[in-house]
Parts: structure tokens; sequence; C-alpha cells
RNA sequence: GGCCCCAUCGUCUAGUCGGGUCCAGGACAUCGGCCUUUCACGCCGACGACGCGGGUUCAAAUCCCGCUGGGGUCACCA
């Protein structure tokens, strides 16, 4: 190492004195993925802590699996994150082109160099001598490894039939002795035999090449210094230190990240949790609380904060904070810290996020406020929409809170539900309100208040009466609020709703009274048998005895 | 199975490098309570963990070893 290239460190990261350099490789083959977030979050905020490049390069070397849908999709998903790349396939940069595709020759050529120095070699075994091998190995109770049986082949003869277009990969020529030391910063040195080391393929009989090859071509030529990756890759380092060898090039820093884990740790997978960033968008999780969250995985602030902006993140990163414990991807958690986010938001913000994931601009200035407390989730507002749009509104579930005056008598060991008596409070409420000159909270409020009074009733009885009227059911945003938002010609035509209903069901008032009275006998008993178990020191089951 | 990584409340984590102030702190979830026109928000409280066994030491969540457990990886996919 030549005295320029001396590493000083940074918390505990070796950082060559050269522009930091780090890079997303995302394989466009199906849907954004949150572990290609979760990796580019702290690539991102790594190159930004040393005023360094965060470069985006696709690895679209499997031509059956790659798409350019997936690949849009994956860059509309990191944007929509606010993870953005300085280099990349559509913003440029200079030391591309950033899509593996459209580099082959380069990897054709650095295979070529391999084989000259005698790295690598052309290897002609057919598909079916390789499975035939594999399971002569698997009978034996061996591991796979390939055979090296073309390991031995003169170059010179490879050459020819590679000439006369013989089908033939090129695989590295591992060595069989010694072992290899990957040097990854959060672990220290994880030592590998290089015999247990497969002659891993590097160019594949379509002329491309395998991730492995590519990803250190590209990485020495687009000059990465640290290597941010998750876990599941540290095993097939090795290899790749093995090819920067042979190609006399000095390897970047090696961090291996925890992989993200479904409830049950394993590693996250669709099947068992939504990994598609497009899930989460849609859901109504705001980008700044899902990086937030993905902040935590793995991570946390050296003063323990739970709630960050991602420039806040970027300031206080310390890659030697990560711990190696795989996290398990909490929705709940998710959910909460969106929620705090949303609460967060100044009344125009939310309102303009509400507007813009509801598409449409009305709607959304209505329904934010309303909803801001009750939302973790923008999607949390289709909840109150609902409550705000239609000249009717289903409580037949409750429609016993219709009733006022019931509440005050349960004193009396009897529920009477009065229909006359509720029907002349909402109709003196509706008179009320349609004397209103301003149809606004404060108003409303004072003609609520000044019905009540006149009814003489319990507030919260004739509250919750006016509630299920007009929001179908018992619990629901601020009364006042639901009011004004909902308007006059609405409000007014679901409390004469109510009021006509009231009217044509007097005769089945019996009935119900009978029903509520069987309700709250069976109360009282199941009150005795409570007390009666706590004096046994036992506990109630409410199913016990039925 | 071989190899590799990892191991603090159910979950995310602080503390571990530089042993003592940790009979282990915070957050989510859960359960109580308060606030209150309901629900929610907010606030207060409860429950709840250093996987096990050895060792080193005056002292170990912290250092060492073993075990157990979890995960990853073993493709012409990345």
């Amino acid at each position: 190492m030549t005295p320029a290239e001396t590493p000083n460190t940074s918390a505990g990261i070796p950082i060559p004195r050269r522009p930091v350099r780090v890079r997303i490789a995302p394989s466009p083959t199906g849907e954004p993925h949150v572990g290609t977030a979760y990796i580019a979050l702290f690539n991102l905020a790594f190159a930004r802590k040393h005023q360094g490049q965060f470069i985006l390069r696709i690895e679209d070397t499997d031509q059956k699996r790659s798409t350019p849908q997936s690949e849009a999709a994956i860059l509309k998903s990191l944007r929509w994150c606010g993870l953005q790349w300085d280099e990349g396939p559509d913003v440029g940069g200079p030391v591309g082109p950033y899509r593996q595709s459209e580099r082959s020759e380069l990897y054709q050529t650095h295979a070529q160099q391999l084989i000259n120095s005698g790295r690598a070699y052309r290897c002609f075994c057919s598909a079916q001598r390789l499975d035939e091998v594999r399971a002569a190995q698997r009978a034996a109770g061996q591991d796979w490894r390939y055979d090296g049986h073309c390991r031995g082949l003169d170059p010179a003869v490879g050459a020819e039939r590679a000439t006369n277009g013989e089908t033939h990969v090129i695989r590295l020529k591992m060595p069989t002795s010694g072992e290899t030391i990957v040097p990854d910063a959060l672990r220290g040195g994880v030592r590998y035999e290089n015999h247990r080391v497969d002659d891993q393929i590097l160019l594949k009989s379509d002329g491309l090449p395998t991730y492995h090859l590519a990803n250190v071509v590209d990485d020495h030529l687009m000059a990465i210094t640290h290597v941010i990756r998750a876990e599941e890759w540290i095993n097939s380092t090795p290899k790749h230190i093995e090819l920067y060898d042979a190609f006399g090039w000095e390897p970047p820093v090696f961090i291996h990240m925890p992989l993200l884990r479904n409830a049950d740790k394993s590693k996250i997978s669709k099947r068992k949790n939504p990994v598609s960033l497009d899930y989460y968008r849609r859901s109504g999780i705001l980008p700044e609380a899902f990086v937030n969250f993905l902040g935590h995985l793995g991570y946390s602030m050296p003063d323990e904060r739970e709630v960050f902006t991602l420039e806040e993140f970027i300031e206080a990163l310390d890659l030697t904070r990560i711990s190696l414990g795989g996290p398990v991807f909490d929705l709940d958690k998710l959910s909460h810290i969106n929620g705090l986010h949303i609460r967060a938001l100044s009344p125009t913000t939310l309102s303009q996020r509400v507007a813009a994931f509801c598409n449409d601009d009305e709607l959304g200035s209505l329904i934010a406020e309303l909803a801001r407390e009750r939302m973790d989730t923008l999607a949390d507002m289709l909840d109150i929409e609902s409550l705000i749009i239609g000249a009717e509104v289903d409580w037949t579930e409750h429609q016993g809170h219709l009733f006022v005056g019931a509440a005050s008598k349960r004193k009396n060991k009897s529920i009477v539900l009065d229909a006359k008596r509720s029907r002349a409070y909402f109709d003196d409420l509706i008179a009320r309100m349609e004397a209103l000159k301003e149809w606004n909270k404060e108003a409303i409020e004072t003609v609520l208040r000044e019905a009540v009074a006149k009814a003489n009733i319990q507030v919260g009885d004739g509250f919750m009466a006016v509630r299920v009227a007009i929001a179908g059911r018992p619990n629901a945003p601020g009364l006042f609020e639901t009011l004004e938002a909902l308007g006059r010609a609405l409000s007014l035509a679901r409390l004469r709703r109510v009021s006509n209903w009231l009217k044509g069901h007097s005769g089945q008032l019996a009935e119900r009274k009978q029903k509520l009275q069987r309700q709250l006998q069976q109360l009282e008993a199941w009150e005795a048998r409570i007390a009666l178990a706590k004096q046994a020191g036992g506990r109630f089951d409410p199913k016990e005895g039925q």
C-alpha cells in the first residue's frame, strides 16, 4: 500500500485518501424491494457523510429475468424514498454506462485478461456432466464444487475450441490451498479455506458475466471505495477478493449489513411480508417516515432519537453502531412512526399530502384535520372520507344510540326508549341549525348545547345521538368539526332522516324495550358473578354458565 | 449436512470495543389509569430480556471457551 493510500479511519471504518464512492446495484428482476431501499439508505448516507458520491448501477446480466419495467419501477421507488443518486443510467456520469448489459465487452476483455495470466480458464463441461458430477458428490455426502475437469486444459487448446465456436464458460481458477481473509469492517477478518471455495463461473456461455465478475470489474472501474451490501454476499466475498488479487487491484472496504427478517426471523420474503416499496407507498406510508423506520433497523442514533429526518440520519451516521443481529421488519412500528410523522405535519402540508393521496383537493383539505389524530397511514383517511360523503349513512347497528334520555334512566334498572322525546330533540336541533347564519364549528357547538339543555338530557347522551345520526357509529372524529366538514345540507339531511325514522318506528319500541331490558338483566347477572369470582380470587369467564 | 455470520424484554434497540455508576435504559405492541362529547391523540403507570454451562477477575450483559438456538450460503440468479 503506497503512502498516498494509507487509510485513516472514520469511527473505525477505513477511509482511503480518495473520494468516497459507494453504490447500490439492484437487479431489475421484479418489484422494487425494501431491502434495496435499506441498503441504498446506508450507502447514500455514507456517501453524503463523507462528501462522496452515491452511484446507482443496474445489474441486468441475467437476460432471462431482467426487464426495463422493473428497472423503471426501482428507480421510481428509490426516488420516492428520497434516496437520489449522483450517477446512474438515467442521470449519467463520468464512468458509465451504468447498466451492465451495456458493458459486456468490458467483462469479456477482463475475463480474457485473467485467462492470459492463468487466473481463469475456459470450461467446456456440459450442463449434463455438471449435473452428474453434482449428483455423485451429493451421493458421497460432499459439498458441490466444480471438479476441475477443465482446469488443467491447455489454454491454447481451449482458445482453439472457443474459436471453433464451441460453447463454454470461463471459470475462476481458485487456489487450492491457503486461506482468504475477508476484511469485513464490522466483523473483523472472516477466514475461508481456499480449497472450499468453488471455481466460480465468471463469464456465462451467453457471453455475459455473472455477478461476481461484473461487480468486481465495475466496482474497480467506477472507483468504488466501500461496498456496503447485504450479509447474504459475505460467503462469496473470498471469490471477489481473489479476483481483485488476480487483476492486481486494491479491493474496496467491505461492510456487510444484517439481513432484514420476517416475523419468524427468516430472510425477508414476499411470502411472509410485504416487500414491495409500492405496497408502502400505496398504503399511505410517508417516504420520510419509511426512511426513518429503515434507519431503526440494525441501527440506532447515538442519542437514541426515535424520529429523525434523512439529513439528521446522515449527520449522525456512524456505521460502527450497526447491530449485526438481523432485525425483524415490524409493520406495527412502521405504522407508529408514520403516525408521528403525519401528526408533525403542518395543517397545510397535511391536507396537501392527503389530497395528493386521494387525488381530490377539496376532500383532502376537508379530511386532513378530522383524520389527523386518527391516522397512522394516509390510507386511514378513507375511513373518515366515508363519513362526509353521501346523503345517507347507515346506523342500523347502533340505532340504540339515537334515543336520548335512556342513559339517565339506567339507574332505575330499566331502559326506556323514548322515541317522542328523542324526536323532539332532533327536531329542535334541526330548527336551530337551519336558523344558523354561519355554518362553522363554533356556531354548531352553540346550537348543539342549546338543544341538549332544552331537552334536559346529558351532554354525552345528546351528542352521541347526533354522532350516530351523522356518522353511523359511536366512534368518530370530533362532532362539531365533522358537522362543519359535512356541510349544512348533508348534515340536515342526515338528521331529518333520523327524525323520520323515529316517527315511523314508535310501534316497535315495546319490542326493543324488552330486548334491551333482557340485555340489562344479563349485564347485572354478569356483574354479580364477577363480584363472586373476585371474592373467590378466581377469574371471570363470560362464557362460563351460559 | 459442510462452511460462514449472529445472540439484551414478543418486536426494534441502548449499554458490550476501553469489565464496576445496569438487581439492565428507551421505543413499538399488550394491559391499566388520566384527559375527554365518542374514538383517537397526548400524558401517567404496569407487564416484560442479558439463551445455557464453564472459565478469567475483588467484580461480567460486557473478556475467553464450549454448548444450544437463529440466520445465511453452497446456480451458466443476483
